[in-house]
DNA sequence: TCTGGGGTCCTAGGACCC
DNA sequence: TCTGGGGTCCTAGGACCC
């Protein structure tokens, strides 16, 4: 298997595009950094870290904002090539993905020979570096190609797996972060070796039945989990950061509205329907809640998602104005194919209250009172988005 | 470290059913 | 009247990843 993963994603975009930035300290984001380039990586600049102290560990990088457009054309570009490489793709992120190569071998040739062509290709048809890592094992790749970085490929060859993992550190492994890191260290383990001269049960115990023995698996070698290119998303969400100055009931249901009706369009673009809506709230102390309603059946319409989430949004009123709100979001999940959808509610759409005809249709589906919230929403002049989509 | 935006998976309790 | 065992679904929270 091969994990191809594009290096400092974000910021090789904005080098690549503007030359006067190659070579440069590059962040790419404003508030938080999004990305890095290894220039200002050199210098002590991370993922997530604060811009203020960006700035302050390294004063002449360049900052430029996020062009989320350009990122995804050239992710499409490059998934456009792994997928020219082999049917077999798997998605993990818009940078990252698993290609199964094992079959290629008599048209193709080796892993290592498909890994070499994949890595020049990016560079000359995308002018981006990928780097790749070779295994036996999804997760073995995926370590490799992270330690091959920058610009790296790496093959580790079946006999040589134990003497590659063993040492590396537990935070090594995908699926431990810092809680999980700080349990094993407490009990004095620091490598991977370490985890897997445990016994399952014991990781268990420690971490959780699930996280416990997917770990201890993943120290002894153990990963059978194959390539999969037929994985679809099963959420969708956007969620908006608001600062700590207080927001009144009304302002944040315009903000949830836009959340809605740009969420709606996305599902509808992506041929899907959702039977859930999350509301996720972040609070004055930034502990964070959700609060979610499960639909019987699918639907793709902004009015009844945004009669969801403002009934929602409703229930959480009083707990924010007494404990302040600094994030506000929506998660749209079990996520299911716009086929399946429930036949279409008898809508005539040249009706001109064709808006009154969705609410009564949902009312008593939603509840009355969320019903009449988007029913007022949808019917203001002033409205930024439409509250219906544009091709109805 | 004063904290963005997009996701995945797991756990646990309660309601409900057979 | 008190009580089994197994399963699914929903809600909420949390860890983790890029």
């Amino acid at each position: 298997m091969l994990h191809a993963d594009l290096d400092a994603f974000y910021a090789s975009v904005e080098q690549r595009d503007a030359p006067e930035l190659r070579g440069r300290p590059v962040i790419v984001g404003g508030g938080v950094v999004l990305a890095a380039s290894y220039e200002a990586k050199a210098r002590g600049v991370r993922t997530a870290m604060g811009g203020r102290q960006a700035r302050d560990v390294c004063p002449d990088a360049v900052v430029v904002p996020p062009r989320m457009e350009a990122y995804s054309a050239a992710s499409r570009a490059v998934f456009a090539i792994f997928r020219d490489t082999t049917p077999e793709v798997e998605g993990i992120s818009i940078d990252e993905a698993f290609l199964e190569v094992g079959g290629l071998r008599r048209i193709a040739g080796t892993p290592e020979q498909v890994a070499v062509r994949l890595r020049e290709r990016v560079r000359t048809e995308v002018g981006l570096a990928i780097s790749v890592g070779v295994a036996r094992t999804k997760f073995l790749a995926k370590v490799a190609s992270a330690v091959s970085k920058p610009d790296g490929l790496l093959i580790v060859e079946p006999e040589q797996e134990e003497s590659f993992l063993l040492p590396l550190p537990v935070e090594r492994l995908w699926g431990v972060g810092a809680v999980t890191a700080e349990k094993l260290h407490r009990l004095g383990i620091r490598t991977v070796g370490q985890l897997a001269d445990l016994e399952s049960s014991a990781a268990e115990e420690l971490l959780g039945r699930a996280a416990g023995a997917h770990l201890h698996a993943l120290a002894r070698l153990r990963d059978p989990r194959p390539v999969d290119s037929t994985r679809r998303r099963g959420s969708i969400g956007s969620q908006r950061a608001l600062g700590n100055r207080p927001r009144s009931p009304e302002e944040l249901v315009v903000i949830l509205t836009q959340i809605v009706d740009r969420l709606a369009r996305r599902l509808r673009d992506g041929g899907r329907g959702c039977r859930t809506v999350v509301l996720r709230l972040r609070f004055g102390d930034y502990t964070k809640a959700t609060r979610s309603r499960t639909l019987r059946s699918a639907s793709d319409r902004t009015a009844v998602l945004l009669a969801v989430a403002h009934g929602l949004l409703d229930a959480a009123q009083p707990e924010i104005a007494r404990r302040g709100i600094t994030l506000i979001g929506v998660s749209l999940s079990h996520l299911v194919r716009a086929e399946t959808l429930p036949p279409e509610l008898p809508i005539d759409w040249s009706d001109g209250e064709r808006l009154d005809t969705v609410l009564d249709a949902v009312r008593d589906r939603f509840g009355a009172a969320s019903v009449a919230r988007a029913a007022q929403l949808g019917r203001d002049p002033g409205w930024s988005t439409p509250l219906l989509p544009e091709h109805e």
